[in-house]
DNA sequence: GAAAGATGGTCAAGCAGCTTGACCATATGT
DNA sequence: ACATATGGTCAAGCTGCTTGACCATCTTTC
């Protein structure tokens, strides 16, 4: 049963190489909660509400998580087309260079395991994950 | 490069599942960071600075850790044979119980990963994990 | 074997990230 | 039109971690 230990270890160590493969790229007060949120704003923006969701934390939260990646540069708050209430936020262009970093720094990890693995067993173990992967909001933290 | 990312969701589903039927079966008040100190606690006890190396906390942060958990009864402080400077946390019959039952929540979950992806491939990814697996201290937290 | 440094642990204060609760502005349903 | 639901913010508080200072004991060196 050390499989769940092992895939947490993983994780762990995954997360922690991608953060400090980003931080080496020049993206400083950046955290690994910032990556989770930039993902969901990544393909054409979203409300505080969709990220809090996607986050599985309050709207509170994640607005004041919007404000400090609007204060550094990475987002910015936009009015929403169709609904005066809610505001559209946008990566901005440091925004999606530093999640073009993080993949960057995921894509190193990754290859660090095809050394070892071979690309066939990579490939098999994104095939298997991908089976497993749950459809939920991504939960950051434990 | 999908890998990463469905990677940390099934790693946070994991986490959540676990701590879910940890839950379930009885034991409260209980966080996933003090299931990564029972791993470290289980064999035959550790001291507070062994903890905090363990889980990448500052001993102080450790030390409080203990305080919890030693609180709600799963771990208690004996004095530490051959240092006197120091103390052996061991869980107590309850903490092994806890533990027992983290075991139990984990096992269902990869029991479902078997239905999916058949026997055979959930070994074959517990042994692609374990040739990936990092050697360092488990963090917990990103 | 005594002095000097290293190590295990605690106390105290502060901070960051989250929560709950209250509230306003705008949408939506009847 | 009115009532209710929803997106967002403000404010206060809590928890888990940090840094910094300190004591007790172990280990090294002379």
């Amino acid at each position: 049963m050390a499989l769940s230990a092992t895939l947490l270890a993983v994780a762990g160590e995954l997360t922690q190489r991608i953060h400090e493969g980003v931080v080496a790229r020049g993206f400083e007060g950046v955290r690994p909660a910032h990556g989770f949120a930039f993902a969901r704003l990544a393909p054409d923006g979203a409300t505080a509400t969709d990220l809090a969701v996607h986050l599985g934390v309050t709207k509170q939260a994640a607005s004041q998580l919007v404000d400090e990646i609007v204060r550094k540069g990475y987002a910015e708050r936009r009015p929403h087309p169709g609904d005066a209430r809610a505001r559209l936020i946008v990566l901005t262009e440091r925004g999606w260079a530093c999640t073009r970093a993080a993949e960057e720094a995921a894509a190193e990890v990754v290859r660090g395991w095809g050394d070892v693995l071979g690309e066939g067993e990579v490939r098999a173990l994104l095939g298997q994950l991908a089976r497993i992967a749950p459809y939920g909001p991504i939960r950051p933290a434990w």
